[in-house]
DNA sequence: GTCTATAAAACGATAGAC
DNA sequence: GTCTATCGTTTTATAGAC
């Protein structure tokens, strides 16, 4: 029927996306090409410029992605209904999943993309920036309410330890894939014995 | 005269070391080429080979020389005479001049490396393993010293906290090289907050 | 609409000129 | 000893087949 989806275009299309997410943050932006996926696919390197375009336009679905999957996240119902210390729980354990991945650690999105930054193109530059701002106005956020409501401690501003919360996860992350997935534990548990009071 | 020093190959050989440093900071190591080198030195891209036969010679030759700065700084009198916590000062001091270079902030070589590590030839990953373990010893030990004479607080185990320590100012470089020197101001204020003591 | 054949440029590296 | 001419490969991207 000339109406019925075209599910395989749909199929590739979110392979090539998937495909471009996993190398991009296995080996950078300017590391990974257009090659890698195909061979994968199993179809030409030409074949994904179909779908996109050009490699900027690859890079900066990969980034919108995750931007709308942020937002999902911090306003599903089993997350915006959780205590400040719960909420930051929940977000330490994504960063968890990354260090503890089967194939070894895997970086954040921030992390793989901020090295590179620089030879980005600014679309996703822009993207990036977005995705950043809006993941630590939410954790300044949650720890605002929770220094207010007594399960959380820190000095300073929400905003700046927010970012510093963030930083050092991005890093220890990097760290990970250097000298393993112990030295991750020993950041984190470093982050939450002095966030969470007497833990 | 045949015992002449050949001054202009040293010369050459620093100007490419530092050419290729400031490159590798700049746009991480898949991103620079011997082109780009080349085009700076006035010279042909494969003249470089001479003096750095594989792109893996020069990775390990700028991580080494920065392995060898790092040995001889800490061992400078006017750091071993220092106090702790004017230790420390004196290291958040390297990470401040980064973040306020002239053609804007430039990252870490941890943090420039690290993103690259799994395209790293073994080489490069295992000097750079070695890099990072030594600053985090020492800082470790600054950490310990300046804990038990009370002039630096912190919770948990020095080689950890120092470990978190790095991993933020690491991760901040990054940051400000997406968001502005303003961002890594805060975190940094935040750090010191955090470790000296009514300060 | 989806993909293959092919191009044009940049890459790291070898061989050989001076 | 130092560098240039050149190679083979890989890169992103275009043009056109089906």
């Amino acid at each position: 029927m000339s109406t019925a989806a075209p599910a395989s275009t749909f199929d590739t299309r979110t392979r090539i996306l998937n495909l471009a997410e996993e190398l991009l943050l296995a080996r950078g932006f300017n590391a990974f090409s257009y090659q890698h996926i195909a061979k994968e696919l199993q179809v030409k390197p030409a074949a994904i410029h179909y779908h996109y375009p050009s490699k900027e336009d690859l890079g900066t679905a990969v980034i919108r992605r995750q931007l709308g999957r942020l937002r999902k996240w911090r306003g599903l119902p089993r997350v915006t209904e959780l205590t400040p210390a719960q909420q930051l729980e929940a977000l330490l354990d994504v960063y968890r999943q990354r260090a503890c991945a089967a194939h070894g650690p895997q970086v954040c999105f921030f992390g793989a993309l901020a090295a590179d930054f620089l030879t980005l193109p600014a679309a996703m530059q822009q993207e990036l920036r977005t995705f950043s701002e809006e993941l630590t106005q939410w954790l300044a956020g949650v720890l605002a309410a929770g220094r207010a409501d007594g399960t959380l401690q820190f000095s300073g501003h929400p905003f700046s330890k927010a970012a510093q919360v963030l930083t050092t996860l991005a890093g220890a992350l990097q760290v990970a894939r250097v000298h393993g997935e112990g030295q991750f534990q020993y950041i984190l548990k470093q982050l939450r014995t002095e966030l969470l009071p007497a833990a």
